[in-house]
Formats: structure tokens, C-alpha cells, sequence
DNA sequence: AGAAGTTGATTGACTGGTCAGTCAATTTAG
DNA sequence: CTAAATTGACTGACCAGTCAATCAACTTCT
């Protein structure tokens, strides 16, 4: 023990095992002794690095968002027309890796937080209005600049609608059918077509 | 004080006020006793009519779906044709009783909660299987009962996905606009047209 | 009518447990 | 030796749940 230098890894562990057990629990009654447990430590050295169960939450709340913001990224890199675009956000959206029922439980508890704490509240701010303005960005040619906030605004709340009820179904549910449905729903949308676009790398996990 | 037959009012006063600090609070970390003092009581006699703050918690999920039942069957009761149901459950969910923000916020708490209680898990289960047959009831003479299914899980995700982000948003926020763009975009869904029926009665609040 | 008993309403005070946060002390790497 | 890592043990606050004791309304017996 007390090997120096630890203080990265240690954070990381702790915000990890945090996500899990918020996920898991699905609330923000966890206790801070059995986060650091979970990761390995005791809950004076959480406190020692975080300073407070707050500030191990926020961060928490930060990983989960960046993770999210990484996968679009990633997707989006590959997209070459708007219908792609629009089809990278919905990939990146239920990427097996987002789409767990965990993460989703825990995004769900962060959304509620938010609604109390203003730094949560500004944290998801953020996100919100990267992701709109990623959709109305690859929508925009497809709708007109019009339309297109509104679009964005109905796909991302068709979004957070499956994520919410995904969250509830029993564990094994269907991964890449969320994903369909929700496809075959925007592929309706006024502007919108062929939204099912031949994907370059074919995952094996088909996410 | 010391009416007696006092009991079903108390009990009332109890849920109501459980509702309302839920909603306000986002969270189910509140002390019975601050339920008992807005109900106007001791956390005593909230113990003495309930048992335990669990059976406070759930009557209080009850008492919001039951509301929400009310409503939705208000709203049935008026409608003739297969489009008119879809929108009286349109009205029902966006109706200003359910769209207030705070009661938003007290239904993702249950969300969560039903994602780690079984009984509250139960509870949800048995209202989404009831709007879905609703949903369902009211599609398949417009889309054929086969589509019906998927365009109802649309529907509800849809519904609980502009939820979540109403709550969120600052609090005078638009209470028509949001079935305004949901019938919008439920509109382009394959065999729904003609959503926005001519109402029957025009309330005053206009919800 | 009124004394006496019954039952529900109601609460202040208490308890046992839990948890966030602190701290002084110990260990180890450089 | 110094600075970071690490923890066991402690504390102060808070909270769910209990309990014994009042209080107010009805009933019944005389």
C-alpha cells in the first residue's frame, strides 16, 4: 500500500465504483464507505482526495457525460452526409456501453439531482445543448434550419423516452431493438429517410 | 384537535403533502416528520396511520398513478373516433394536473424507486400495460394491430422522454407547446393524421 | 342529566442505528 | 527526512420508528 502517485488511479476507482453502485441502486443513497470499499479503500482516503460525498457525485455525473460526449464523437467522426449524422447520435445513444441498465439508472438519478442542485442542473445544461446542437447541425440540410429545432427536439426526447423505459425492463432486454424502433419512428419524420445506413465497420456486439 | 373519524382526511392531507415535498425535493430523502409538519401533524400520527415511511412512499405512488387514471378516462370517455383516443391520451398526459413540474419530478422518483422495489415495479407495470392497451386499443384501427405495438411503445417513450426534459427546464416553462410538438410528431407516424381534433369543450387554461 | 368507561386522535420525548466528515497516527517511496 | 498515502477510531447530526401519556368525542348505565 501507500504507493505514491496513486492519487489518478484512486480518483478514477472511486468514481467508477461510484457509477456502478448509483446505477445498481439507482438512487444517490450510497454511502460513502461503501463506494470506497468497492474501490478498494477505506472512506477516509475518499474523503481525503474528494473533500466530500458532493464533490464524489459531481464528478461522477462528469465521468458519465464525458463517456457519452467520447461516443458521439467517435460516431460522428464517421459520418459523411446528415443522415448520417443523425444516425451516429442514435448509435452513440444506444451503444451497449450507454444503453446498460445501469448507466441508464444512473443517468436518471443525475437527471433528478439536477433538478435540485444547480451545479448538476448546469452540468446537464451542457450536455443538452451539445446535443441539440449536434442535431440540428446534421438535421438542418435535411429539414431546413426551421424545422430542425424542433426535430432535434422530438428525437432527443424520444431518446431520453426509451432510455427511461429501458431502464425499467427486466434484464436481458433487447439492445439493438431500441435502436430500431427508434430508427423506423424518426425515419418518419418530415425530411428525414434512409436513415439505416449501410454502416462502415459492422460491430460484433452490434451495437 | 382530537376530531374524531379524523382518519381518511389525515391520511389524504399525508399523501398530498408527500407528493408535493417528492416533487419539490426530486428525491425520496424526506423525514416523515417534515411530510407530517406541511400535512399539519406530528410524525407520530404519520406512523400511526401508515406503519413505516414505505407505506407512505408507495400510497404516494398509488394516489399519482390513480390521478393519472382519472384523467386519462376523463379524457376517453369524450372521444369517438380512433384518432380522438389517441389524442385524449395526449391531453390526459400534457393535461396542466400532470405536466406540472413538480409532479414530473415526483414521477421520475418513482421511476427509480421502481427500478430497485419490487412492489413499486409492480405498481408501474401495471399502468404502463394499462396505457399501452390504451394506446394500442386506440392505433390499431389506423395502423393495423401488427404496427400498433411499436408505434404505442413510440408513443409512450415519446410522452415520457418530453417529461424528463420538461422538469428540467426553468419553471414557467411551456405547458401547450409540448402537445403541441407531440402531436406534431406523432402526426407523421405511419396511418395518424389528423391528430389535432376540433375539441368538444375548450378549457379556459387551454391544456 | 351526568358519572364512568371506551375508543380513537394526538403528541413529546426517547432510542438505536446510520452516515458524512475529521483527525491523529502509521506506513512507504524517493 | 519529507511528503504523500492510508486508515482506524471517533464525533455530531439526523432520522425512522416506539411508547407512554394525554385529550376529545361518543356510549352506556343509573
Amino acid at each position: 500500500m501507500a504507493r505514491i502517485g496513486a492519487e489518478p488511479e484512486r480518483r478514477q476507482s472511486l468514481i467508477e465504483a461510484a457509477a456502478a453502485m448509483i446505477g445498481e441502486q439507482g438512487s444517490l443513497d450510497v454511502t460513502v464507505k461503501d463506494i470506497a470499499a468497492r474501490a478498494g479503500m477505506s472512506s477516509a482516503l475518499a474523503f481525503h482526495y474528494f473533500g466530500g460525498k458532493d464533490e464524489i457525485i459531481t464528478q461522477t455525473m462528469r465521468y458519465l457525460l464525458r463517456e457519452f460526449s467520447r461516443e458521439v464523437s467517435a460516431q460522428l467522426q464517421l459520418a459523411k452526409t446528415p443522415a448520417q449524422r443523425v444516425d451516429a447520435i442514435l448509435r452513440a445513444s444506444f451503444a451497449q456501453s450507454q444503453f446498460d441498465r445501469n448507466t441508464v439508472a444512473a443517468w436518471l438519478v443525475f437527471y433528478l439531482r439536477a433538478y435540485s442542485s444547480p451545479p448538476a442542473a448546469r452540468l446537464l445544461h451542457v450536455y443538452h445543448r451539445r446535443l441539440h446542437s449536434n442535431l440540428v447541425h446534421a438535421l438542418s440540410p435535411l429539414s431546413g434550419k426551421q424545422a430542425a429545432t424542433n426535430l432535434a427536439e422530438v428525437i432527443a426526447s424520444l431518446i431520453d423516452g426509451i432510455y427511461i423505459r429501458h431502464a425499467l425492463k427486466p434484464e436481458g432486454a433487447q439492445r439493438a431493438e431500441a435502436l430500431t424502433i427508434c430508427r423506423l419512428a424518426i425515419s418518419h419524420l418530415p425530411g428525414i429517410s434512409d436513415l439505416q445506413t449501410p454502416k462502415t465497420t459492422r460491430s460484433p456486439q452490434g451495437n
